[in-house]
DNA sequence: CGGGATCCCAAGCGATACTG
DNA sequence: CAGTATCGCTTGGGATCCCG
């Protein structure tokens, strides 16, 4: 059980810090936000159109929080008045695959969710 | 709501009922539990044993909630004492390959990410 | 425009006690 | 063993105000 051991199971423990990662970059609006900037970079107010159920403060916290991860890059353009433009980064964009498969999974099974649900309620 | 474009990109919508469902199933101790049971079939005590920091209250709520949501069966064992049984269904198993990938993902990347930490707290 | 600072409430979660 | 019930704290997030 030495955490260090390379073990190429298929299984993959999920320690604390993966645990984090994956809270941190699959949370509520991190998923959203990240698909927005894969299609295209973003302004902050943007953003809050594009999401528009996010709150300004809550956008902050998952913009720093990808920022510090780092999957979006700020960038500051010297236009007239300055802009502030979030990109993706390549490291963000490794995340696109997996990301895409997870939701390729949501809306090929939603159906039989929801019907598991309706059974479960009643 | 509705989007009079006709975007067939490969790009998917996160709308509410989307996203609850990734909250419910991609949370914290759901990922975990799945993994486990993925594995092999297991009982409420043992589910406690093998996912340590998890709470009574929190793992039984984790199970209700991937049980509505039809991933997860709780199995009534007529033995002598009754015991009970959580198996992963059908369903659930189809959620392996997007959360393995996802999994695959933090593993390979988590160098990066922690350089990416390092930089930004500077 | 792109946030920071504050207040404040509701939800989440741990701890504890109890039950069939 | 497999939970339910209750309490109380901590936290996340919305709302609001303000600033460079």
């Amino acid at each position: 059980m030495s955490d260090t051991t390379t073990s190429q199971s298929v299984r993959f423990e999920i320690d604390t810090p993966h645990r984090e990662l994956l809270d941190q970059v699959l949370d509520k609006w991190s998923l959203q936000v990240l698909n927005e900037l894969c299609e295209r970079p973003s302004r902050f107010s943007e953003l809050r159109r594009l999401v528009p159920a996010v709150t300004q403060k809550s956008l902050t916290a998952t913009l720093r929080r990808l920022e510090r991860n780092g999957v979006v890059e700020r960038v500051v353009l010297s236009t007239r008045p300055v802009a502030i433009e979030y990109r993706i980064t390549p490291l963000g964009k490794t995340l696109r695959p997996p990301v895409e498969a997870i939701l390729t999974w949501a809306h090929e099974y939603m159906p039989d969710i929801e019907e598991a649900r309706r059974r479960f309620d009643e």
